[in-house]
DNA sequence: TTGTAAGCGTTATCAT
DNA sequence: ATGATAACGCTTACAA
């Protein structure tokens, strides 16, 4: 059933020998120019589409790059992906895409998979809680890429926001609304972008006199879900406070939905700022403060730091790219 | 630079010629019990990994099948995507995404790759403005899939939800809050999704004996600005109607926009139900009563699809699997 | 039980 | 200007 037309059926029809098909499929100079014209009308009529499996072989290239995630469907990644793929895309590259569930076995199996797929280059969204397989991939010889989060020993080419910025800017807004008991909803701090962004929270608060407490802390795990909980247990204990700086913005939506339910005005009562900018930041209600960062953008900027490491001839040192992030104002800070 | 370990490699430490290593590693019986565990060793030792390039041209099969969005960000398609990885990867396929951003000669060269990728099968949502390139792809021996949308004359397998219904009960319930003029924000109308949708619309009007005007219907093209925008017109025009049933939750989000700062209250004085039910639907205020489809299980059952003809012999008759649908009752209507 | 050789589709090298 | 052949990594007859 599944047979393609291959440049010998091509040869054979046009009465040559398959390298001068060849030749004029890839535009060589060291051919007649009516062989040319008839062998490529020949292909064409017979439907003939370059083999890129066979071209693989021969070159030890497969213009592919894989894309581990930990899941696609997040607002976040499926944006960052769009613009990975636009970049790739434009430079003959297609894209594999995996989901590791944020379970550190199927990311080992990813990376596996890559691997025998002989991808060009991988970027990768890391789960950090254990990190031996980005160690892995630091020692193999594949052009690989870290996004969205920052290892301390840079092993490898990271592109990432700046969430100490970021962090620091929401908290700063928040004091400057005039509020003095902020709370940080975090992410967990294995994640350096929960670290990072903590820096930030702490580093507003020096810089505007108000003495840090972490009984204003709180880390949870990902989910609107796991927000909302724990904005309604902390509403419930009766903890003081009178603004809020959310991990994400799913987070803040999770808050927001509790806050509203115990009956607080948003802004009047207590601010929230989210982290993200994620597209249906502006359609929820209140709509959305959060800190804005370019996602296709970031997309983009992991592809072309892996396609300069993947045609660098020599092994590239890892650089770090630090994105820069800003503060869209809305209703709900 | 880039360098992998060869079974020839693995055969040279071993001592052993290459088809023994093979058969070591493919786990064929004949073979001495005591090279194979040597083999085994030597290659997990030079840290040997499969070459699925070299295989795929061995046996004509990539075991990678190509998926085709107009936009894998919009949060409808990310989770079908996932439904689709999720399976595939259960199954041993890699899965290629490339977006048409709904440019069809992006389309057309989306598929070309594909072809030329050697895919075993390709899950696609064509753009429907011009469908010669799905034509092609009937004709041609890789095995496809159409997903989200209905052909007239089925040449391929599809999977869709039954949105004949889903327009249905979305009008029929806002009828049984007593509304009776029904707006209908629709898509453009050379997509079958928004015929479909249409029909359940106007089935439902004459079940419950209201008379269709068609100055209550309108088509739009993609966005939540765009809904925005249609709607704030409309209500500027004076248009009289208190219900309101949009093509999907985007459209929704961006006619509650309008509708709020006009000052209509949601629902009392007009309901909204939306289509889709994407995850931020019930977090948005008032929370989206919507036609919830299972977009995870669309994905898995597309990639399903798609197995079938992959691993039958002959070629199997194009089939229509239709999803159900169903309400999802929340606090705009 | 093990090894040799052909072949998958392509391009590069070397002849002619 | 064109053709024959080897090679990419692997599996599968077939031979030993």
């Amino acid at each position: 059933m599944k047979k393609f037309v291959t440049i010998r059926d091509v040869a054979a029809t046009a009465g040559v020998s398959i390298n001068t098909v060849s030749r004029a499929l890839n535009d060589k100079p060291d051919i007649n120019e009516e062989t040319k014209k008839r062998v490529l009308r020949v292909a064409k009529e017979l439907g003939y589409v370059r083999d890129a499996t066979a071209l693989s072989l021969r070159y030890g290239l497969t213009r592919v790059v894989g894309v581990i995630f930990e899941d696609s469907s997040n607002p976040f990644f499926s944006e960052v992906f769009k613009g990975i793929e636009m970049k790739a895309r434009e430079n003959g590259f297609s894209v594999i895409l995996m989901n590791t569930e944020k379970d550190y076995n199927v990311e080992e199996e990813a990376i596996r998979t890559m691997i025998s797929r002989r991808v060009d280059g991988i970027i990768i969204t890391p789960t950090q809680e254990m990190s031996q397989d980005i160690e892995f991939l630091a020692n193999i010889s594949i052009p690989s890429v870290i996004l969205g989060v920052h290892f301390d020993k840079l092993k490898l080419p990271e592109v990432h926001t700046d969430d100490v910025t970021g962090g620091f800017l929401a908290t700063d807004y928040l004091i400057k609304k005039g509020r003095k008991r902020i709370l940080l909803l975090n992410g967990l701090s294995y994640k350096s972008v929960a670290r990072m962004r903590f820096e930030g929270y702490k580093k507003a608060l020096k810089n505007n006199g108000i003495e840090f407490t972490d009984e204003l802390v709180y880390e949870i795990s990902e989910g609107v879900e796991s927000a909302y909980s724990k904005t309604k247990e902390l509403l419930l204990s009766g903890l003081d406070f009178d603004g809020m700086f959310c991990f994400n913005d799913i987070f803040a939506i999770g808050a927001i939905q509790a806050l509203k339910e115990y009956g607080e005005r948003i802004p009047q009562d207590i601010s929230v700022v989210g982290y993200d900018d994620i597209s249906y930041a502006k359609y929820i209600s209140p709509a959305l403060t959060t800190i804005a960062i370019d996602k296709i953008l970031e997309g983009q900027t992991a592809f072309e730091l892996l396609l300069e490491s993947i045609e660098a001839k020599a092994k590239v040192p890892a650089r770090e790219i630090v994105l820069d992030v800003k503060l869209t104002e809305r209703r709900s800070a």
